[in-house]
DNA sequence: GATGTTGCTGCAATGCGTTGCAATAACGCC
DNA sequence: GGCGTTATTGCAACGCATTGCAGCAACATC
């Protein structure tokens, strides 16, 4: 970790370590500002702009990477997983992970017509589950 | 417009009637924050709440959608219009639609697989376009 | 171990959006 | 036109995330 922070001419610093160490305890996703508190956790002098600069430098090593939630809020996930996009009921508030598999039709397709490459990691969609869209109303939002 | 909030039991007040006045000279794709700009300079006295809460009554009624940008800040669209997606730049920040056809696969994957229906008004895709995706590095972000 | 370079941190301010609550004012009705 | 009901507003505080800047401290070098 600090070579790979060295070999780009980064430096490994008290807070990253920390943030690292955070992170390695960590599974499945997590919200920018739930990462900061656990990093309080540690070290409660812990500064988020401080946090969220050391996620920037970690996602372009490729350590984490981030999406949006339904509500537009950050949401990180570390590595290695298997890429995958996000799903999430409005209605319910469920999550589910959408796999390279499931998502190759249109990654497939945006990268011959149009040469775009997907962020799949990037990608959540919103919409209404098997078992919420038959009811009446659910919540509305995001 | 009127007519579809009382039919509701909604009212019909003066800061509705700016927003949507403002929504009315409106087209394409808006910030949440540009909105309130806008009625301010119409109303000056004008609230970023007030506006906020209206936007979610007016997505009620299915006079916009939303969705949230690359960074995760909102995006209105006024209808009508055909129901699309969004795709994103990371590197030139460029911004195209995903017509409902183009994104016919994965809806329809999602549908009959999982019972999901998509909300594609809602949904950012992020990636590289072909003119930047072999451009040695973009701009990181998000 | 001292020194210079420059990447990082802390901090304060800013921006976007949301929420709770009391006061206000649309609306329906008489 | 007056009145009661209750949807909305205004306001203030909060939450998440970003940015600019000056001082600090990792790191490489000697």
């Amino acid at each position: 970790m600090r070579e790979r922070l060295h070999a780009r001419g980064l430096r490994w610093t008290p807070q990253r370590r920390a943030l690292v160490t955070v992170l390695s305890q960590t599974r499945g996703h997590v919200t920018g500002a739930v990462l900061v508190e656990r990093c309080r956790e540690q070290d409660p002098s812990t500064i988020p702009s401080t946090v969220y600069r050391t996620l920037e430098v970690l996602e372009e090593l490729g350590i984490v990477r981030h999406g949006h939630g339904p509500d537009g809020r950050q949401q990180y996930h570390v590595l290695p997983d298997a890429e995958h996009g996000h799903l999430h009921c409005r209605a319910c508030g469920g999550a589910w992970e959408i796999s390279a598999e499931e998502a190759s039709s249109i990654v497939a397709a945006l990268e011959s017509a149009r040469g775009f490459t997907v962020d799949l990691s990037h990608v959540t969609i919103v919409g209404r589950c098997r078992d919420c869209r038959s009811a009446p109303r659910g919540p509305g939002g995001s």
